[in-house]
DNA sequence: GAACAAATTTAAAGCGCTTGAAATTAAATT
DNA sequence: AATTTAATTTCAAGCGCTTTAAATTTGTTC
């Protein structure tokens, strides 16, 4: 059996115009089955492969969609997004579509790289992650028309895009809820500065939960990282665990954070959870590694990835429906970083 | 100023004919300085961003590169891919070229695969990783002569395509010389059932060491996960701690390995690196974090992947040179998980 | 300033596919 | 059997760019 090398070449061999091999192998409706079938084996048989180029020329469509993969901070190497993007190339695979990965430069105008992106048509649509408060990456996409979904809200506007995020607001109230009934009266919140909305809503979990209990008892000391790179983690834990007046309790805004801090507090002396109780978020795979356990919200990754995959391509294929929201609620993993108040434990003896 | 959505659109705006412009935006030297710049100026101007799939189809170059990503095991959630495809992307995007990450299935014909890819032309070349004894993608795409480059060797063939790998055989034998200067006799040799050429030729190094030792009072005990997941791997390593004749030092093909193994070990009450010595390879960013830091060979991930998208680059760019191979020299890490054998302990107080 | 060479620009033919509209063929209706 | 209608298939025109070969312009030389 010779091989066909284009459309042309097996439309010759059966005796059809490309027209009709085209729109056979595209499932048409209009294609008689029988001619459908004969066209798909014959295909099969010949090897044949359609060239996307072509495909993408002519239909408008290149089948690719793209993610913009933030190079500063650890790229891929953090877990978090190396999950992430694995269960979102597994989620448009199974559509036959692939990630395009492009590395947004760590400095200089991320925003011209993205219009670059999709005007030059490589993609029929976006996956944006670490969103910010009043992301413009989101504000350019929705000018231009580009179908896209978010993981993550943009806090303010929740409307107007589809997202996909899970309730860390709430998660950290739950988890501010938790350590106070351990007896836990000095918190600590240990987080980043960088505007990205997902620390603002845990924070602002912690805050209200604060003021909800209204107990003048409760102090929360909230460091947050100013710059995200080794050493500007190091100074915010250090200043975490400095003085007498120490919290007994710390929240993370992510596990990377939570399980650094736990590595500096063991290595300065302190048990974990006896002398300091910690409480992260994502429930990265080293979050059940190491001792102890750390406590955690399971953010869902591959599920949020694999359910933004098909949120992206039902815009992409249809452009005009109503956008769609959720939020994933994550469970609290209850490993052993976390115990009574030292305080609390005294008195029980 | 109006935009300008296609060549003609720009070139129409200038006077000049689209040959011209497609000529001077390439920096053809057929075409006078002052038009490239005349062009160049007009094309930023009028926000011109040609269109890709265009491009390919008449060049015959998609402009992308595929890597195949591995679905069993931990995909890019694997600290290693994650860091290295990381760096891989960042490499081609200083040449403006994207990484297509092809999610290779988790089970069923991963070489039609393969094969699909090229055909479809959606990539110019390939980058493998974690390839294996005799990789039959390898042959297949030395049989399509597509543009690839792996990292790592076939271990039996070592010329016919162009690799770049880390020299985990020497590495390891020399870090069996470290544990055997340091007084151990019992040595394990931590490792996986795959047949990936890594683990061969790291394998390949401790027992070429041992052999040459000449020792009889040492002893190997080689453990492989048969299966890499979670179970397989905590039988292996129970293997590997169990009975009175246990090892007093280990060496782990990997990072991931060496770390879980260290867990279990503090678990079961051992002290690392007192009771038992552990040494991995790669220096993936945990191996730094935990407690003690693991000792482990500096398999400079990221300066490999970035070599490797110039190597591929320059493949691409002229397929008929000679191929290129580069064996990276790892540098050994000492923290703090290795030591003196116990005996040896004993007999210097 | 004619004759030639060198430098620069252009015409035109695709690349391999999709798709709206038209044409053909088959089935249904009178 | 002629007419309508429905079911299939085909024509032909691009999609927006690259590239070979040919045409034009400019510069040199005698």
């Amino acid at each position: 059996m010779t091989k066909a090398s284009s459309l042309s070449d097996l439309a010759r061999h059966l005796g059809l115009s490309p027209a009709t091999v085209s729109r056979a192998l595209a499932q048409h409706e209009a294609i008689a089955l029988k001619t459908r079938e004969r066209v798909a084996q014959a295909a099969q048989e010949m090897g044949y492969v359609p060239n996307r180029a072509a495909q993408a020329l002519a239909s408008g469509r290149s089948g690719f969609v793209g993610f913009a993969l933030p190079m500063r901070g650890r790229g891929l190497g953090d877990p978090f997004l190396g999950e992430f993007v694995s269960a979102l190339t597994e989620g448009f695979a199974a559509q036959n579509v692939e990630l395009l990965l492009s590395a947004v430069p760590r400095e200089g105008s991320e925003l011209r790289h993205l219009e670059n992106l999709v005007t030059s048509g490589r993609v029929d649509g976006i996956v944006l992650s670490r969103v910010e408060t009043d992301d413009p990456r989101v504000t350019l996409l929705q000018e231009r028309g580009v179908p896209f979904v978010t993981h993550g809200r943009l806090g303010q506007q929740e409307t107007g895009y589809s997202w996909l995020d899970t309730d860390g607001r709430s998660s950290f109230a739950d988890a501010f809820e938790l350590l106070r009934g351990l007896g836990h009266r000095r918190l600590g919140l240990l987080s980043i500065d960088d505007p990205l909305t997902f620390r603002t809503l845990r924070e602002d979990g912690v805050r209200s939960a604060l003021k909800a209990a209204g107990d003048p008892a409760l102090s929360l000391r909230q460091i947050s990282c100013s710059r995200y790179d080794q050493a500007g983690r190091e100074r915010a834990i250090d200043a975490m665990l400095a003085g007498p007046d120490r919290p007994t309790a710390v929240l993370a805004v992510a596990d990377g954070l939570a399980l650094e801090l736990m590595a500096r507090a063991q290595e300065q002396g302190l048990s974990v959870p006896e002398d300091l109780s910690i409480i992260g978020f994502d429930n990265i795979p080293s979050a059940g590694h190491v001792r102890p356990g750390l406590t955690t919200f399971d953010a869902r990754i591959a599920e949020s990835a694999t359910e933004l995959a098909a949120m992206l391509l039902a815009r992409i294929a249809a452009p005009d429906q109503p956008h769609v929201t959720r939020l994933l609620r994550p469970q609290l993993v209850l490993r052993h970083s976390h115990g009574p108040a030292p305080q609390a434990r005294a008195t029980e003896n």
